[in-house]
DNA sequence: TCTGGGGTCCTAGGACCC
DNA sequence: TCTGGGGTCCTAGGACCC
């Protein structure tokens, strides 16, 4: 029996959080619109019943975008640039808080409706989808156009869809259409369509694999894939040069996951001025509190309860640990969370001021599915026994 | 330009067990 | 005991993604 060729989609939504926001404020299309820093420049409504939006010059302060239009990426505003530097490329543009809530209440609508055409869906993200397309009985170009208007229809925002044999090529090619795109591609496409590409553009190649290749003399996807194996290796770990060499020849096998459960569950802060151990200890305390407040709600809304507590610290010369410690019971509540962190932040020593503290739970489970306790030992172990005072 | 917040996966060493 | 080898869990850090 012959397996025929998998066809993945990898669809992703245009300019996810802006356009969302433009569908709330249609007055600003065409404007360049940033969105990105604090939640305190919220449009004002003024007394003759128009809003007043916010300027990226007003910012102060700390902050990245979190996305911005087209006509803002055209001033060369861009994800995860400082707001401050944003605001020296693109002082007129419009500013607006992020709105998550509105975001996620779009993307279950987009999700939605792709899923009404077929449930072999694998969420990514708020914004992009995998979609295995392999069964379904149209052609390529037919889907795409139907998942497409489906997507519009419930939305009304556009996105660009990528269809190939496999994730890695899906994903590098919903870009290449962008906005409101469709692309097509076979194995046979490769050498032309991928090969001249940066080796960047490859999901997995972040900034510091880039600047290695780059000093290795390979720039190119093309280079990449000539590159010999055993080259690789003298440079990278064993296994990410085998993932290299088969990624820059457009081989992956990994299949669309349709059900994942949740790893983590973390929630952080960055202060807005650097907090100093002993002399801010209060506001120090104050945030870690509110911090597994914040937690302890997410576990309880998501249904888990998870046995690893862990604290992320980043000083002001930004240089990150993190301390985690692994209990012998599970918990979801605030003051247990709290009780934890406390003892791995008192195994760091804090010799510099902070700027972000975070608490992260991971080793998670569902109240309902834990680990059944036979009838004998039921309410003695291991739960009381290690009770953490 | 002094750089957010929520995640995932990988590596590597040590403890501990058989 | 001058010594092995595999498996799993725990911890810390780093790269990467949206």
């Amino acid at each position: 029996m012959t397996t025929l060729p998998r066809r993945i989609a990898h669809l992703d939504m245009d300019a996810f959080y802006a356009s969302v926001e433009l569908l709330r404020y249609p007055q600003l299309r065409g404007l360049p619109v940033v969105i990105g820093g604090r939640s305190d420049h919220k449009p004002v409504m003024q007394t003759d019943g128009s809003l007043r939006f916010s300027r990226l010059r007003d910012y102060v302060g700390r902050g990245v975008v979190t996305t911005s239009t087209y006509e803002a990426r055209a001033l060369g505003v861009f994800s995860a640039m400082g707001m401050m530097k944003a605001a020296q490329l693109a002082p007129d543009a419009i500013l607006l808080p992020a709105d998550f809530e509105a975001y996620r209440h779009y993307s279950h609508l987009f999700k939605a409706a792709v899923a009404s055409i077929t449930p072999q869906i694998e969420d990514t993200g708020i914004d992009e989808i995998y979609i295995d397309l392999s069964l379904l009985p149209e052609d390529s170009l037919t889907l795409a156009k139907r998942i497409k208007q489906a997507v519009f229809v419930a939305t009304g925002l556009t996105c660009s869809i990528a269809i190939t044999p496999n994730k890695l090529l899906s994903k590098i090619c919903s870009d290449l259409e962008k906005p409101d795109g469709i692309t097509l591609l076979e194995m046979a496409d490769i050498p032309r369509r991928i090969w001249p590409l940066p080796v960047r553009k490859i999901s997995g190649i972040g900034p510091k694999t880039e600047k290695k290749l780059i000093s290795l003399g390979i720039e190119t996807i093309a280079e990449l894939a000539q590159a010999k194996l055993g080259f690789l290796q003298t440079h990278f770990g064993r296994n990410y040069s085998i993932w290299l060499h088969e990624a820059s020849r457009g081989i992956d096998q990994r299949p669309v996951i349709t059900c994942s459960e949740p790893k983590s569950i973390s929630r952080e802060t960055t202060f807005e001025r650097n907090l100093h151990p002993r002399i801010d200890r209060a506001a120090l305390s104050e945030a870690l509190t509110h911090l597994c407040k914040k937690i302890a709600q997410d576990l309880q809304r998501k249904g888990y309860v998870g046995r690893t507590i862990g604290i992320k610290l980043r000083f002001e010369d930004f240089r990150t640990v993190t301390r985690d410690t692994t209990l012998a019971t599970y918990i979801a509540d605030d003051i247990s969370i709290r009780r934890a962190a406390r003892e791995c932040l008192r195994r760091v020593p804090i010799e510099k001021k902070l700027r972000l503290l975070g608490i992260r739970v991971s080793t998670l489970s569902s109240p309902h599915s834990l680990p059944q306790i036979s009838d004998s030992t039921q309410g003695e172990l291991p739960f009381e026994l290690h009770e953490q005072n």
